[in-house]
DNA sequence: AGCACGCCGACT
DNA sequence: GTCGGCGTGCTC
């Protein structure tokens, strides 16, 4: 990926701008400059558009083809700061990248309206300069204000008048004698700054020689420099960046930390408030209202120092980054699959590229992507080989189900109900690992066959027994279970398939009686409090036995846990994604980490069918690297990424036949004979979402081949009829 | 994304 | 006869 630059003047002489609005329109409006109205790119102003008013950005100089006559002019300048450059420029990218609107893409950069309002601003008092206090009678009181303010600092009336124990009189009454002077303040939230001189951890050899490096980086302000920090789980690489971070800091630069699944990391933030003294700033969904202005303005300014945030912090005007880290960087959860579609690792590095700052990528299972960057030598990669306090990663073993017997309606092994026999009483903990939510992922009529489907997607009702309820994980719609058969009406003739955490969780109270079991999934925790009460259950030994999903294999530290069974690790195998082998590593391999991580030894247990899959072999016998190699083979011999390029053309509509008439017209224009080749339509995996029929085009391309251009000549000859909408998806994460 | 314009059904 | 339903198409 090489970002490409956008020429940007630094100053708008002419007559003219382009200014870009946050609307998804093909580009930038071009307005007239007002006489004496100074411009420059990045600035907030406000412009006519149609009937309304909107706040757009100052784009650059105009483009210049549009009618005199249309031209409007710009209605004034916003009084606050303008985006940096380097954001700027990321927005361009990304739009020219993701084939996205660029305004759509500032949208993002503009998620917080209030933020852009003039600030708020207060009274406060200064010592005037050079105020000759002679003729001014000097009472107590005066005297008491005058060297409470003699540092020079500016204070509102009620802080003098607390401090000094006067009246705001006396401060209205030095005012007057022109001794004190009054100014207008924008108030600041009173915000603790990381303390990059506090001593951190006491850090092993290789994490020493590891922070080393980061920190010679940002001392040489390295940049356009990307680092691997690869480490396996425990190997301490949250204590390494953290001295990236400190150096960063130390250099009086802005720190911008990326995490996947922000409101869950209760522990990182208890890290980060050890090591710096001060908790910093938050930038997810759930930061709202005051406290999201506040931080976004803050952020402007630079008087936040250090954010963590989920990938749209990467949209965040910082003035002066100076490092970004992504944590996690393999996760899933970077990819935003909806509205603008991108990569915030891939951005990140982009971000990182026009603010002349490095990056630093943490993980124990890198992407292929990262790993290839690294052998062709794009990225620097650092190793952490063992993990930290001297723990050893768990043992792994397979349990070849084929061998095993169980009754039906369970899905515990013999063998792996005897290891956790075994474990809970040797007083320690075990996991039971299902990467499936709910009771149930089918319900079914005993009597016809008749399967519970979603009315608006192609996709089974998965059971939800706790909630009573049968969902959707495609739409979120939700039914009450039904009593009969909706086809043939037999009554009480449902029976649940399959088992989801729900029913695991219902067979490890009967299989282990008397162990106190805790369920850790998205729907048992509403919120992070909540998350973060279980976690310290778990972690106080409140719990024998936690059965999770996902959520539990990410970042937790449970000191006496020391058995984790994969109950079903053949689930993420099939659907026929082209990452479903490496992802399927990565989960099962971060979920193995969460055993042993005190001063026990752990081990993990995978109940499979599919032993001698690449992936099951490879984790039994750690070797990632090797699996990383085969992967990486099949992938060059068949050119897929990231040997080759891949975009996904999604066309859908409530209509299946207007989505077929448009699917055949963009079949026939499809660009043929060149090296960019065109597969499908073929029905996307999920045919049904949402209640839109959906079909979906693969275009692939070879290495170093920019495919936009392409599609986007093919796109524009095919007039989509209404009710028809295609989305582009570069570098397609999955192929749902 | 708004907002107006426009062309068909149920009301005072 | 009008009020208003939301489909369609602009906005420098």
């Amino acid at each position: 990926m090489k970002p490409g630059l956008v020429r940007t003047p630094s100053r708008i002489v002419s007559d003219r701008a382009a200014v870009l609005i946050p609307l998804p329109v093909a580009g930038a409006y071009d307005y007239r400059v007002p006489e004496g109205m100074e411009l420059a790119p990045g600035q907030f102003v406000r412009v006519p558009l149609g009937v309304r008013e909107v706040t757009g950005v100052v784009w650059g100089a105009a483009e210049g083809d549009i009618d005199e006559t249309k031209l409007r002019d710009i209605a004034g300048v916003l009084e606050i700061p303008p985006l940096p450059a380097d954001l700027l420029r990321t927005v361009a990218w990304t739009a020219s990248y993701t084939m996205t609107p660029p305004g759509a893409v500032l949208r993002m950069a503009m998620s917080v309206p209030e933020a852009l309002d003039p600030p708020r601003v207060e009274t406060a008092y200064v010592v005037a300069p050079a105020a000759a206090s002679d003729g001014v009678r000097m009472t107590d009181a005066r005297k008491r204000v005058l060297d409470f303010l003699a540092d020079g600092r500016a204070r509102k009336a009620a802080e003098i008048a607390r401090a000094t124990g006067t009246g705001a009189g006396v401060v209205r009454g030095l005012v007057g004698r022109g001794l004190v002077r009054a100014v207008s303040v924008e108030p600041a939230m009173d915000v603790p700054r990381p303390d990059w001189r506090r001593r951190g951890p006491s850090l092993t050899p290789s994490q020493e020689s590891a922070a080393t490096r980061l920190r010679g980086q940002i001392a040489a302000n390295a940049e356009d420099k990307v680092t691997l920090l690869d480490g396996i789980t425990g190997s301490g690489k949250t204590e390494v960046y953290f001295e990236a971070i400190a150096a960063a800091l130390a250099r009086g630069r802005q720190v911008l930390v990326l995490l996947p699944e922000i409101a869950l990391t209760v522990d990182w933030l208890r890290r980060f408030e050890n090591r710096f003294g001060a908790p910093p700033f938050h930038w997810h969904s759930d930061v709202t209202g005051a406290r999201r202005r506040e931080t976004w303005r803050a952020v402007s300014t630079g008087r936040a120092r250090v954010v963590v945030g989920a990938r749209s912090a990467l949209f965040l005007p910082f003035s002066d980054l100076g490092l970004i880290v992504v944590d996690e960087e393999h996760d899933g959860s970077f990819k935003q699959e909806d509205g603008v579609i991108y990569n915030a690792r891939d951005i990140a590095v982009v971000r990182a590229h026009h603010a002349a700052c490095p990056v630093v990528l943490a993980s124990a299972t890198p992407t292929l992507e990262t790993v290839v960057n690294v052998e062709r030598g794009r990225y620097e990669r650092i190793v952490l080989p063992e993990r930290f306090g001297g723990s050893a990663m768990p043992r792994i073993a397979a349990i070849d189900m084929r061998r095993e017997s169980l009754p039906s309606q369970t899905w515990l092994s013999p063998s792996l109900r005897d290891a956790v026999t075994r474990t809970l009483g040797a007083g320690e903990q075990a996991l039971l690992f299902l990467n499936r939510r709910g009771y149930a992922p089918l319900t079914l009529c005993r009597a016809c066959g008749h399967r519970i489907e979603c009315p608006n997607c192609s996709a089974w009702l998965v059971d939800h027994r706790l909630a009573r309820k049968l969902q959707c994980h495609h739409c979120g719609f939700a039914a009450r279970p039904p009593g009969a058969c909706p086809k043939c009406e037999a009554d009480d003739a449902f029976v649940a398939c399959g088992p989801g955490v729900e029913r695991l969780s219902e067979e490890a109270d009967e299989a282990f009686p008397g162990a106190r079991t805790a369920l850790m999934s998205s729907d048992a925790l509403r919120s992070a409090a909540a998350a973060e009460e279980l976690i310290g259950g778990i972690r106080r030994h409140d719990y024998d036995i936690v059965i999770g999903t996902q959520l539990v294999a990410k970042g937790h530290n449970f000191p006496d846990l020391t058995l984790v069974g994969v109950v079903d690790a053949d689930l993420g195998l099939d659907g026929g994604d082209l990452r479903a082998a490496e992802r399927s590593f990565q989960v099962l391999h971060q979920v193995a980490g969460r055993a042993g991580r005190g001063s026990r030894p752990g081990r993990a247990l995978i109940q499979t069918y599919n032993p001698d899959h690449p992936v099951m072999a490879a984790l039994v016998a750690g070797d990632r690297d090797g699996f990383l190699a085969s992967e990486s083979r099949a992938r060059e011999a068949h050119g897929m990424p990231p040997f080759g390029r891949l975009a996904g053309i999604v066309v859908s509509g409530r209509s299946e036949a207007a989505v077929d008439t448009a699917c055949r017209a963009l079949g026939r224009a499809a660009p043929r004979g060149g090296e960019i080749r065109v597969l499908g339509p073929a029905p996307a995996p999920l045919a049904l979402i949402r209640g839109r029929h959906r079909r979906r085009f693969l275009v692939k391309a070879p290495q170093g081949v920019r495919i936009q251009p392409t599609i986007e000549r093919w796109l524009r000859q095919v007039p989509m009829r209404r009710g028809v909408r295609i989305h582009v998806d570069i570098d397609p994460y999955t192929f749902l």
